[in-house]
DNA sequence: CATAATAAACCAACCGGTTGGTATAATAAT
DNA sequence: ATTATTATACCAACCGGTTGGTTTATTATG
């Protein structure tokens, strides 16, 4: 008995070739076959790890996500004391995370939540779900920064959040359809912008 | 003979009949045959006024594009005098437009730039002409706010513009993961606010 | 030996697209 | 005005290829 299914480098590595594949051709346009070929298996041991392409999907979709996750932990602005400047720093992170080509510019949740949310329901709450998530981590920072800057403000850091998001992934599709990543910096300069007349009066 | 393919009803019916099923379905989700049983026809019928699926594709795309062009054209916002009202009835307006249960709080133009731009090039780049197209629209308003409101300032209306776009797409795709119509008033409202802070000094 | 991992062959359903053909109606010739 | 011609509109059946998924068997491994 080799060590248990749920860590098998196999797995990861039909993840990762599935990451990869739907993250620039989508869900549907990927097809099993294919990423069994990108990896080197066959549809047998697919099938093995996976009871079903939409499990699949479903898996590739919370590896992609919780991979977004911890790289924003981990960076280096995420560290920072002073909330405006972690706050800005966050901007900052994204823009160059989108710029840098050794990354792809797409987002496998954003790509997801556009193809899937009519057909696939449950891939749809799932989506939902990291959204939501994304958007209480930056919550955080937004809120400190709101009580260290701007305390007496009427200001709904929720739905700022939910905006912070938006404007990320309508960049991100406007970047991808022009092939212009500068869009990217450019929207979310605005968004800095606005941030500023919000914490810097 | 009748008259010319180029105006016929039964051509008409498959393209509208395609732009719902694809609006909501997506592009690879929904098939030929799909679209010719809701338009009670039979493939044959549909090959002979698409020659392809994808040129079906470009079809519903401009079809899509050029109703929502002009609806924006005919809204009582648009002939407002005061530059600065029509921009927020801009606003207002796209507001409205998703909240409507009439209408499908989807965007078709996003949605094929999301799922087809790496897979179907031809289909990216009228995506990206329809992009620059509408927020070329946006941006008449958004000069002549300018030119009234703020004429000493220095403000890039271009990447302003695109900005509005960006917010726009991305609250749509937010609201139809969270299935919260909601989301997409809410970050119009805050971009409201930023134009606010740009033009009422 | 028992169990998990991988392979190979296979399947029914479905895909976009083609075929050959018919019905219809406008045009041209008589 | 009647007929022959021609182009369009539409359909039912079908094609080769691909899809997600299954089955059966072989190979490793503990």
């Amino acid at each position: 008995m080799r060590k248990a299914n749920e860590h098998s480098p196999t797995k990861e590595k039909l993840l990762e070739m599935a990451r990869q594949l739907m993250q620039t051709q989508g869900y549907s346009a990927t097809s099993v076959d294919q990423i069994c070929e990108a990896a080197g298996l066959t549809k047998g041991s697919f099938f093995h790890y996976f009871k079903s392409k939409e499990k699949l999907g479903k898996a590739v979709l919370d590896y992609y996500v919780l991979s977004s996750y911890q790289m924003i932990l981990e960076a280096p602005f995420f560290k920072k004391k002073d909330p405006l400047h972690r706050l800005y720093g966050y901007l900052d992170f994204m823009v160059e995370r989108f710029k840098d080509p050794a990354n792809e510019s797409n987002c496998l949740l954003g790509n997801f939540a556009q193809e899937l949310s009519d057909t696939h329901p449950e891939i749809r709450t799932r989506c939902a779900g990291h959204f939501t998530h994304l958007a209480e981590l930056f919550k955080k920072t937004l809120d400190e920064t709101k009580a260290s800057y701007a305390p007496e403000a009427r200001l709904d850091t929720q739905s700022l959040s939910d905006h912070f998001i938006a404007v990320l992934e309508g960049s991100i599709l406007l970047a991808k359809a022009k092939q212009d990543k500068g869009i990217i910096e450019k929207s979310l300069r605005h968004f800095k912008q606005y941030l500023k007349t919000l914490f810097e009066k």
